[in-house]
DNA sequence: GGTCGAGTTTATTAATAACG
DNA sequence: CGTTATTAATAAACTCGACC
């Protein structure tokens, strides 16, 4: 089976659940108008919600209730968090298939050169830790009665966490066994993750229920993956959830062999397309300013295949070096990434900044400026500011200014 | 009671090294 | 060769302790 590049655009698009999940819908529950004020601007189609707080943080947009997020997502939205493409919020449905990857940190070399260390330096201090916050509950690190911080100077040692070392023992070791599903995350003191025994956070109900193995587990995140993308590559849904590519292929071979997923060769593509049965080309009817962490965006060669929209995080280049801006939104309108506008949130002027606005080429400005014109209003509305400043900076500008004017 | 500043979190990028 | 691990650089907003 062969798909076109306009089927292709249109599947990734609708796969995505914007219909679901628009902020114009976002009273639909409490959960989902938070996230909107925050700028998650999309609920992943399979309620994997990288964390929204980190968005606003970032974004420079809305408030920060990230406590009060937590809350809401772990004990009124049936939500947990763990790793699953990132650091995320994931409905607690798929808890069971994620415990193959707690089961799998034991053995990970990423924890191998810490927990050496520790065990010759401080031996039974795992069950040190586990047992101060079985003792005094919800606890960050900082609170621990010995954090065990080190030298910001000590190279000794190389990174003993999932991303990088965090200076500080006690933080690893609370890493180390929230990775495990010993500890959860129940909550937050501003940037610091607040842990407790994971009894006390999942439900009885949901540890109770059998644990996947890891093929089984592996194969519901790849089903879930596959549905979130429509039509990807092997790369593309091992990403989804981070698997390792072998993993993903194994699992990618079972689900065609049974019929639950069927390959396909989608128009300029060099791997195999997998398709999932629940993927529509209908039209699209989308209008949306894309959070620079939105799923639609996570694979960077996927989207430049599909879209043709070369996507990047300015978070993370020098200034000097920036193309477009610090954060910046891409906009979705249709089943094409149209443009792109710098955004930030001036709350003591009342005041949504576009600090840069850029037009994809060969798009009809004026048309997509009138559309995001429209989503910037409704953003700022949400955001509780009164104006909106266009400055010129970018190829967009002088067109959505006078849009807004309208 | 107010101000200051240190501490804390996150993901992406690209280059490099190492693995099987 | 394709994949996987390691590393440093980057910015934001919030908390909390120290200090006056």
């Amino acid at each position: 089976m062969d798909l076109s590049a306009d089927e292709v655009r249109r599947i990734a698009v609708n796969a995505q659940g914007f219909d679901r999940a628009r902020p114009a819908q976002a009273n639909r529950g409490h959960l989902r108008r938070v996230l909107a004020r925050v700028g998650a601007f999309q609920i992943d189609a399979v309620n994997v919600l990288v964390r929204a707080h980190y968005l606003a943080a970032f974004s420079r947009l809305g408030p920060y209730p990230v406590d009060s997020l937590d809350r809401l997502a772990f004990r009124e939205a049936g939500a947990f968090e763990y790793w699953g493409h990132a650091a995320s919020i994931i409905d607690m449905s798929l808890y069971p298939a994620l415990r193959w990857r707690m089961a799998r940190q034991e053995t990970r070399p990423q924890w191998g050169r810490f927990l050496n260390r520790v065990q010759t330096e401080r031996p039974g201090y795992a069950e040190e830790v586990y047992a101060e916050v079985a003792e005094r509950g919800l606890l960050t690190f900082s609170q621990l009665l010995d954090p065990a911080r080190r030298p910001k100077d000590n190279s000794c040692y190389a990174a003993a966490t999932i991303l990088w070392d965090r200076g500080s023992d006690g933080k690893t070791m609370l890493e180390y066994l929230y990775a495990q599903g010993k500890l959860a995350i129940a909550g937050r003191s501003g940037f610091n993750p607040a842990y407790d025994l994971a009894e006390r956070v999942i439900p009885a109900t949901v540890l109770a229920q059998p644990e996947l193995n890891a093929a089984d587990g592996q194969r519901e995140l790849v089903r879930r993956a596959t549905a979130a993308l429509g039509v990807a590559t092997a790369k593309e849904v091992a990403d989804y959830f981070r698997m390792s590519v072998a993993d993903t292929k194994a699992r990618l071979r079972e689900l065609v062999s049974v019929g639950e997923l069927s390959e396909c060769s989608p128009e300029g593509w060099t791997s195999v397309g997998y398709l999932h049965p629940s993927a529509s080309a209908k039209p699209v009817q989308v209008a949306a300013v894309l959070s620079p962490f939105d799923s639609l965006l996570w694979e960077r060669a996927r989207v430049q295949q599909i879209f043709g929209f070369r996507h990047s995080f300015e978070i993370y280049v020098p200034e000097a070096k920036r193309v477009y801006g610090y954060f910046v939104l891409p906009f979705l309108l249709g089943d094409r990434l149209q443009g792109r506008v710098d955004l930030k949130a001036d709350r003591k002027g009342r005041c949504l900044l576009v600090r840069g606005s850029f037009a994809e080429p060969g798009t009809d400005s004026s048309q997509v400026a009138l559309a995001l014109a429209g989503e910037l209003r409704s953003l700022a509305s949400w955001l509780d500011l009164d104006d909106i400043t266009v400055s010129s900076r970018g190829n967009h500008a002088s067109a959505l200014r006078s849009a807004i004017r309208r």
